[in-house]
DNA sequence: AATTCCGCCAACCGCAGGTTC
DNA sequence: TGAACCTGCGGTTGGCGGAAT
């Protein structure tokens, strides 16, 4: 018996569940362990989905949707908890040149992270620093200082720290378990292998790795194409010629809206002035804790 | 010790797109 | 075909806890 029949036997023939529906009382807030094990139960014994349906069939006075919250973000067995990593941060910041806001395209790439979990290290560190620097987070200044000044940094502090290959992200829970057929495809799951890989090398800066996901698998269309080249190496990482691209041709990147930016375009002007440099440096290691 | 401030994070809300009937 | 419902996403908010005063 699937999912659908059990919710259907339980419910469906039932006509005073309509009226329930409609005097139904609805809890908001924190969730209780009660409330929590209800849930997790439920969801142990038929699975994910059908958010509306689990919240009545487990006997919880919330919303499906406030269901699917709780479960994604807080109960889910996968999930990571804890500061981001290093190569965590390396790798949203990005993606999110790559696809702006888009946290849950982002999260795909993270196991065990959230788009919530994403979005607000994205509020609290990046949007700090911008605003710190008095520019908008989403100007073309700022997405370059990330590109190519401070991912190479973390490219840099990756490679000299002691932590070893890329903690926990040499595989992706998602494409175990609980809802692994629909999220991930398998290509963007055979980037992080390669990437620890290349990480833990000495061989680090001549890393180089593309995926691309066939359009026929979820969540894989052309646009989806994804590849990370480092350049020449650290050397040349802090300027920006050999610096990042993502997923876009050399010379172009895009901007959080989808539009492309040329290279010439975007770096003019920018760390002509040795202080402001200086502050922005300082100001990105308080940011993110290096 | 008390109060205020601030950062972090869990949870809610509105909307859009997809699915079902 | 269109209305109703469901799901997922991104933006926002409120509360908690620790730091600062």
């Amino acid at each position: 018996m699937d999912i659908d029949q059990v919710m259907r036997s339980q419910y469906d023939s039932s006509s005073s569940v309509h009226a329930e529906e409609v005097t139904f009382d609805v809890r908001k807030g924190p969730w209780t362990a009660d409330e929590d094990a209800l849930l997790a139960n439920h969801i142990k014994i038929h699975g994910e989905g059908r958010w509306n349906l689990v919240a009545r069939c487990a006997g919880l006075k919330r919303t499906g949707k406030s269901c699917r919250l709780r479960w994604l973000n807080y109960l889910r067995p996968d999930l990571r908890r804890g500061n981001m990593t290093l190569e965590e941060q390396l790798l949203i910041l990005g993606l999110h040149c790559r696809w702006g806001n888009r946290w849950s395209k982002i999260a795909q790439y993270l196991p065990g992270r959230t788009d919530n979990e994403i979005k607000n290290y994205w509020r609290t560190r990046v949007q700090k620093l911008a605003k710190h620097l008095k520019c908008e987070v989403n100007s073309k200044q700022f997405r370059d200082a990330m590109r190519c000044v401070w991912m190479p940094r973390f490219v840099e502090q990756i490679r000299t720290s002691a932590q070893g290959p890329l903690n926990g992200l040499t595989e992706n829970p998602r494409t175990h378990g609980i809802g692994s057929e629909d999220s991930v495809d398998d290509d963007h799951t055979n980037l992080l292998p390669e990437l620890s890989s290349s990480v833990s090398s000495d061989s680090f800066s001549d890393a180089q790795f593309s995926s691309s996901p066939s359009p026929n698998q979820a969540g894989g269309n052309g646009s989806d194409r994804f590849k990370l080249g480092l350049g020449d190496g650290p050397e040349h990482w802090t300027g920006y010629s050999e610096g990042w691209q993502l997923g876009v041709d050399a010379g172009e990147q895009e901007d959080s809206n989808g539009r492309l930016v040329s290279e010439e375009d975007s770096l003019e002007s920018l760390w002509n002035e040795e202080n402001v440099w200086f502050l922005q440096q300082q100001l990105f290691e308080e940011a993110f804790r290096l």
